[in-house]
Parts: C-alpha cells; structure tokens; sequence
RNA sequence: GGAGAGGUGGCCGAGUGGUUAAAGGCAGCAGACUGUAAAUCUGCCCGCGCAAGCGUACGCUGGUUCGAAUCCAGCCCUCUCCA
C-alpha cells in the first residue's frame, strides 16, 4: 500500500502528507507517467495567510518538487460565501473590495515557495470569482444542481455537525459546496488539471468535486487530503502569545515566526521537520533521535529552516542570531522588537507599544506579578519612565518576550 | 401563520430584583520547576486611572423600580413541533 510508484505519491508518503487518496492506484500512475497539475483552494478571508493554510502551501511545493503543475485557486468567489466547515457560526460576508484587496496580500506569499511562470510545471494563480463570478442562476442550476442530491448534501459532515449542533446553516452557506465542486470541473476544463489536495476537512467537497467533473464531462480526477494537523498537545496548531501565526512579515515578523517553531514541543520536531522543511530524511532522522535538552538544537534547524522558506535564509539567521543572542548569553539581537522611547516614555505604554500587552491594565499587572525586567532586573514601579540612552534598555516580559527601547 | 424553547464575557456554561464586572470549565498570560519542551502546582484574566473611583458589558429599544442580566412591553434573530 505504501509502495508507490511516482515520485509525487512517495515523497508526499514519506513526509507525512497524507490523509486519504481517492483512488491512490490511478493517480500514482498518472502521476509516473505525465505531469499532473493539481490545485488547492485557498480563503481569502484575511490580508494573510497563517501557519494553519501552510501544509497546504507545502503540499503544492511538494507538487512542484516533484515535477508537477501547481495551481493556486484563490476563493475570491467562495469566500463571498464563506465555508461552513468546522463552524459553527456564518461568518460575516465580506466586500468584494476587502477579498480582492486580501488577494493581493496573500499573493505574495505564494512566490517563496512556488515557482512561477509559463512553463508546463510552473505555478499559476486564478481566482476562483473569474468563472464563479459570471454564473447564471438558472442554467447553473440545470446543468450543475442537478447532479445533487438534498438527501446527499445532508450527510456532509459540513452541513450534518452544524445541523446536529441546532446550530443556523443558511442556504448560501449551503451552496458552498456545490461552487466549490463545480471549480473542479472548472479547472479540469480550463487547466486541465486533475487533482485537488487539501486538508482532510475538505474530503467531502473534494469528492464532491470529482464526482461531477465525471458526471459531467466523464474526465477522471483525483484527490488527496493531508490529515489535520495538531501540536502534540491536540491544539489545532497556530497560535501563539502574539495570537495569529501570520505569514506576511508585516503581520508577524520573521523573528516571532522563528520564534514561533522554535517554541514547538519535542513530540513534534520530527513531523514538523518532515512537513515544513526541505531537510532530507536521513538528517531529521537524525535530529529527531537527540533526546532531552539536545532536541533543543533540532527545534533551532527547524525554526531557521521553516522561516527561510518564508522570508528567505538572510531573514531566519538574523532572527536565529537574535535569538540566541538573547537567549543563550542574555544579552540582545538586532530582530528584536523596538520601540522608540522618545524623551522618556512609561513602562505600561511601552509594553503595550511592543506588543506585549494588550491593554495597560494587563501590563500593570504584569509589573504586579513580577514577570517584567529591564536589563534583566525585575522592576515594580508601574509609573516608572523608562528613557533609553546609546545603549538600547532591554524590556522583557517573562522568559520569552524581550524588546528594545531606543532613543 | 400557530405553539413551545432560547439569545450571558474569546469559547462552553451558571445565574431569575441588590453583597454580580457576573460561579465553574476551556483557551490565554505570568510565577515556580525546566531545556525558550511537556506535565504539575500557584496567581492573573473588560477598559481607563498611581489610587479612591469612573466608564462600559448579559440580542435591540423603551418601561417598572431607590436598584435589573434578572420583572414588563415592543422589536430582531435562532431552534423544535404543528399548519
């Protein structure tokens, strides 16, 4: 079962990616034979994507490694609808202009880990609202609708969990699925492409996908899903102090974004390494075995090997100098966060400057708590003004979080 | 259209006139212990203010009351059953 034959099914195999595969024979055949250009859509429900889409993102990279087509498919039209998966609440509709100034944004992202371009395994983007956009109620209905059955619809686990949960599901949200099937067919015709990966949640609309481009135009085509992926602790990974792991540096910066891998439980280093770098096998086979506080140098190449990806080698050794600058000898790193202190500013308000506390009554009972340092002293003032001289003041909040103020 | 049930802080979920900024749990943050890990124990956990205090908050709008998340009226939304 394991023995596969191309190169795309083995190494998506070997790193962990997959959950399930439609009909794993063909598409392995397929695959050994001809360049298969396969897509994932992606939301564009916020100016960036984050950790949680970047298995997907690696999962078109795996794509193109091993010599297939990438396609990108921004949801500008499904997300004028909004998934229902795995919510329990309708999402506010956003405008066209907030998708398609997201689209933008995300947009970028894609070209660190894709190649681009006209070749025949060079990525492409498309948005989905370019044929989603344009269709007519009626004719869609006929030509499209009715390939569903109501009674099938209702078995999703998408529409059953809300359903089973009393909770609203509208006939927009509804109808998710049926746009997001009929991309399949779309792409099939446009690109001909033949594959749809995503994460295991979207099994059922893959399916649903495949199911009617063979209806409908007799083409078969595959999917693959790649299994959730959870820290160790069974949390949905994603989040950290900062909230969001976002992948634009300007909504997190490659500093907190290494800091962010370099945080990851030793139960996880092993996979993460396998889905989130380009490492060969036998080196994370080698990482993962060190034990105890030594899995520590593991999390650090995972940290700079994940962030490079992102934001390029350059970035990732700053921030791992940073790091362990601050970290190891106590002293302070370049990619730290700074706040500018002007002629002197408080202690609450550069807290909340740097980003380390929300609000200054949180900040004040931190100082409380004793958990915030200037140059490594523990201060308890929360009136105190802070005025930094040539040399930068170093402000840390507990163990992890350490900025600077300069002048 | 009719009848019931319901809408509470990021989430779940108590609370049916005052001592309720609102129990408890989850998530989160911090402290201890460590290895920037996990587990565990402890503290914190709406905003502003040095503080006394003030401002907001229990679907929305009004009302009753010295006092409302709690009572009344209207409205909005959801669920279930019936038509």
């Amino acid at each position: 079962m394991t023995s596969y034959k191309s190169s795309l099914l083995k190494l998506l195999d070997e790193r962990g990616y997959i959950h399930q595969v439609t009909d794993a024979d063909a598409l392995d055949a397929l695959a050994a034979k001809e360049v298969v250009p396969g897509y994932i859509g992606f939301d564009a429900t916020a100016p960036s994507l984050h950790v949680g889409n970047l298995v997907s993102i690696m999962l078109l990279r795996r794509l193109q490694q091993s010599g297939h087509k990438p396609i990108v498919v921004m949801g500008g039209g499904t997300t004028k609808i909004g998934d229902p998966s795995g919510k329990d609440e309708s999402r506010k509709l956003l405008t066209h202009e907030t998708i398609e100034a997201n689209i933008a944004s995300i947009r970028r992202c894609f070209e660190r880990f894709l190649t681009f371009g006209d070749g025949p395994a060079d990525a492409i983007m498309v948005n989905n609202d370019e044929w989603l956009g344009g269709l007519e109620y009626i004719p869609f209905l006929r030509d499209v609708g009715r390939h569903f059955t109501i009674n099938r619809m209702l078995t999703f686990d998408s529409v059953k969990l809300r359903l089973d949960r009393e909770q609203p599901m509208t006939f927009l949200e509804f109808n998710y699925m049926i746009l997001q099937a009929y991309d399949f067919l779309e792409l099939s015709r446009r690109a001909q492409c033949r594959l749809q990966m995503g994460g295991s949640d979207q099994w059922g609309n893959i399916v649903n996908g495949i199911e009617l481009t063979r209806r409908i135009d007799g083409t078969e085509v595959y999917g693959v899903t790649t299994p959730l992926i959870t820290t160790a602790d069974g949390a949905k990974m994603g989040k950290t102090a900062a909230g969001a792991v976002w992948l634009n540096p300007d909504m997190l910066s490659p500093y907190d974004y290494w800091q962010f891998w370099r945080n990851a439980a030793d139960a996880d280093v092993g996979r993460f390494l396998k889905l989130f770098t380009d490492l060969p096998l036998d080196e994370i086979a080698r990482l993962e075995k060190l034990a105890g506080a030594d899995i520590n140098q593991a999390k650090i190449v995972l940290a700079t090997e994940a962030t490079g990806l992102l934001h390029g080698g350059e970035a990732a050794e700053v921030a791992a100098e940073t790091a362990r600058a601050t970290f190891a000898e106590g002293r302070t790193g370049a990619d730290l966060p700074t706040i500018n202190a002007g002629d002197g500013i408080s202690v609450l308000a550069a807290l909340t400057g740097l980003g380390f506390c929300a609000s200054n009554g949180e900040a004040k009972r931190k100082i409380a708590e004793g958990a915030v340092r200037l140059d490594d002293v523990t201060i308890n003032d929360p009136g105190l003004i802070l005025k930094a001289g040539d040399e930068p003041l170093k402000l840390s909040l507990g163990k992890k979080r350490h900025g600077l103020l300069v002048k």
